[in-house]
RNA sequence: GCCCUCGUAGCUCAGGGGAUAGAGCAACUGCCUCCUAAGCAGUAGGUCGCAGGUUCGAAUCCUGCCGAGGGCGCCA
């Protein structure tokens, strides 16, 4: 394990515990320090990003509530600690205010200090953490239909939550989660039943090789709806479709094989969607994926007795004392022996823990499911198919809106294919390049490229910038416009750094150590780059990519205002030159992560 | 009916028990002979849905109410 230079008189004792390389943390740990010689509690010592600005870069808070407990007043302890921390070159000023919090200024050459050792880690300060093994299910696609608007949602977020994850260290997969085992594969096959009963697959004794047919989803999206309708309200055919999803469950042959096509056809659009927004699988995993496990499964809960019957289906109670809402049985298996989606989301579990060795299991779906994975959960509780050393979490998150304030829609009404969605905003990108009369002397495929990647980063990042759990309104001319907190915001920050260093290395120039700050823009970026590792923790702890959103604009903030200020290519002292150039180098590297971790990329110019 | 999520500036949204609640857009005022103006500086804009409670301290935690969205066994 590296440890961190530059602290000074900072003891590391003997302790195995791994101290972290950020800058707060190492702060925290002085103060804790000072804490823990005052004989009160080190975790007092945590010391933040200070409010106030005006009053200092960072505070400390902990003699507010040591106060109660020591019996003394929370200034005389404040009091205490800076007395027992002062006297050396790393702080400015530790100062004293309001009721008892401690502001805190670093001396610049402290901060340069700190920084080079940021400057010079290829992970920016960022510790991996113990890993932890990870399995992140998003996307979360369907056979038979194309992915809308609503697919965007989980898998930017699962795409983000499993880059900050892996990041961090965690071991982590990412898992597509193909829907193409439940009801809907029944009333697939009767439809094209209905449609070419003469072909092998509905011949029970059929035994030749099976055909392929030529369908595609565009076909099966018709078909979907239609054949849904009809089973709705009408009996016969909802039966049909049941027995139909039975016997293909139960393995009869012609049905498999068309399943398989089915499976195929769909997965082959999924997979060109996805690759359009430059998402990954480690799994490309679906429902079917379990369906040996299944029946195997049922018979050992039923042998470890945990499962009931109710009504001819196998379910598990998930009640529990304090429940504050009525928790149905869980269902394990329908009546009539076949399975659903809680089979197959029991039996993933047991497949993630068992054969995966996941301890962390994440679920980014759609908070109207919640309920559902309350249920999943408990029931894997309870049958003991995850223990309590299994995380198991539903990352919820809301809906994506039009302007009417409910789920986007096309102007026709129908639902907005995600390619057509990603064909709108990289056509608003192109446009907006033509507008301001950019890009135009680029050759046209780099213009294509910078369309499309500008294009994508405008939705990823207008998407991600939202909190998950909230909706929120996708409004394209907004997003278009492509000015203020957006993703080509942050690209266009990035690109002018690349410009520099570009020209900066076409004269000669070269990044160096860094000296001590001499105004403030660059102060202040400087303590921006310190807190990456903090808001990389934070954002894994509570799986919301929108604090690195939120953050990378900042940073990109931060630095248009530093650019503004300091000409660092007509800075006349060479040293402050070659610093700035490493500052500048650092801020892309730091601001290029972000994006990798929302999963936006950043061409070389625009 | 019960449960979940949300309610913050005109609009769209951030916000980690700490001091004077932020950003973008829209409005108004400035800055391109200078590393990319998709930028920067500034002005204006708020009973953080309402009412209680916990706390030295609440937009943040708890309770109730109001409003919006969603969910509640053989669909996914």
């Amino acid at each position: 394990m590296v440890r961190r230079q530059g602290i000074g008189s900072l003891s590391c004792k003997k302790s195995q515990q791994r101290q972290p390389m950020s800058l707060l943390n190492d702060l925290s740990h002085i103060f804790g320090e000072a804490f823990e010689q005052a004989g009160l509690d080190r975790t007092l010592g945590t010391v933040v990003v200070s409010q106030r600005p005006d009053l200092g870069q960072f505070q400390c808070n902990g003699a507010l509530p040591a106060a109660k407990t020591a019996g003394r007043l929370p200034r005389e302890i404040a009091q205490d600690i800076v007395n027992r921390v002062q006297a050396d070159d790393r702080f400015a000023f530790l100062s004293l205010a309001g009721p008892g919090f401690i502001n805190i200024r670093l001396t610049d050459g402290f901060l340069a200090r700190e920084m080079q050792v940021v400057a010079d880690d290829p992970r920016y300060g960022v510790s991996e953490v113990r890993p932890l093994r990870v399995l992140v299910d998003y996307g979360g696609p369907n056979v038979a239909k194309e992915m809308h608007a609503g697919h965007l949602r989980a898998t930017i977020i699962g795409d983000s939550l499993k880059r900050i994850s892996r990041y961090l260290g965690h071991d982590t997969l990412g898992d597509v989660h193909f829907g193409d085992w439940g009801t809907q594969m029944g009333m697939l096959i009767i439809e094209i039943a209905h449609r070419h009963p003469e072909l092998p697959f509905f011949d029970p004794d059929y035994e030749g090789e099976y055909p392929m047919i030529d369908i595609t989803l565009d076909d099966l999206e018709t078909m979907y709806p239609l054949v849904s309708a009809r089973c709705a309200e009408n009996l016969e055919e909802a039966e049909r479709a049941r027995i139909a999803t039975f016997e293909l469950q139960q393995g009869r042959a012609g049905y498999r094989a068309l399943w398989q096509q089915l499976h195929d056809t769909s997965m082959a659009a999924h997979r060109r969607d996805f690759a359009s927004l430059g998402v990954e699988f480690d799994l490309w995993d679906g429902e079917s994926t379990v369906h040996n496990r299944i029946g195997p499964m049922i018979q050992r809960l039923i042998r470890s007795g945990v499962v009931t019957d109710s009504e001819g289906a196998v379910v598990i109670t998930i009640d529990q004392p304090g429940d504050k809402t009525d928790m149905p049985p869980f269902l394990v298996a329908k009546s009539d022996g076949g399975y659903l989606y809680s089979t197959t989301d029991l039996a993933t579990v047991e497949q993630r823990v068992d054969d995966l060795s996941r301890r962390l299991l994440l679920y980014v779906v759609d908070a109207r499911q919640s309920f559902h994975f309350e249920q999943v959960f408990r029931a894997a509780r309870r049958s003991g198919i995850a223990p309590e050393s299994v995380g198991l979490e539903h990352i919820k998150f809301g809906t994506m809106n039009g302007p009417d304030g409910k789920p986007f829609q096309t102007r026709k009404g129908g639902v907005l294919k995600l390619r057509d969605l990603i064909s709108m905003v990289t056509e608003a990108a192109d446009n907006r390049l033509s507008e301001a009369d950019i890009a135009q002397e680029y050759p046209d495929a780099e213009r294509a490229e910078i369309a499309r990647k500008v294009g994508l980063a405008a939705l990823k990042f207008g998407d991600l910038s939202n909190h998950r759990a909230s909706n929120y309104l996708f409004d394209l001319d907004r997003f278009a416009s492509f000015e203020g907190k957006t993703g080509p915001y942050l690209q266009y920050s990035a690109v002018r750094i690349k410009s520099i260093l570009r020209n900066a290395e076409e004269a000669g120039l070269s990044p160096g150590p860094l000296v001590p700050p001499s105004v403030e823009t660059e102060r202040n970026l400087l303590l921006y780059l310190a807190r990456l590792p903090e808001v990389l923790e934070r954002t894994f702890e509570l799986r919301a990519p929108n604090h690195v959103a939120e953050y990378a604009y900042d940073l990109a903030t931060q630095f248009n205002r530093f650019y503004e200020e300091c000409h660092i290519l007509r800075e006349t002292d060479p040293a402050r030159q070659a610093s700035w150039l490493k500052l500048v180098a650092l801020t892309l590297g730091e601001l290029d992560l972000l994006l990798d971790l929302l999963g936006i990329e950043v061409p070389e110019r625009m």
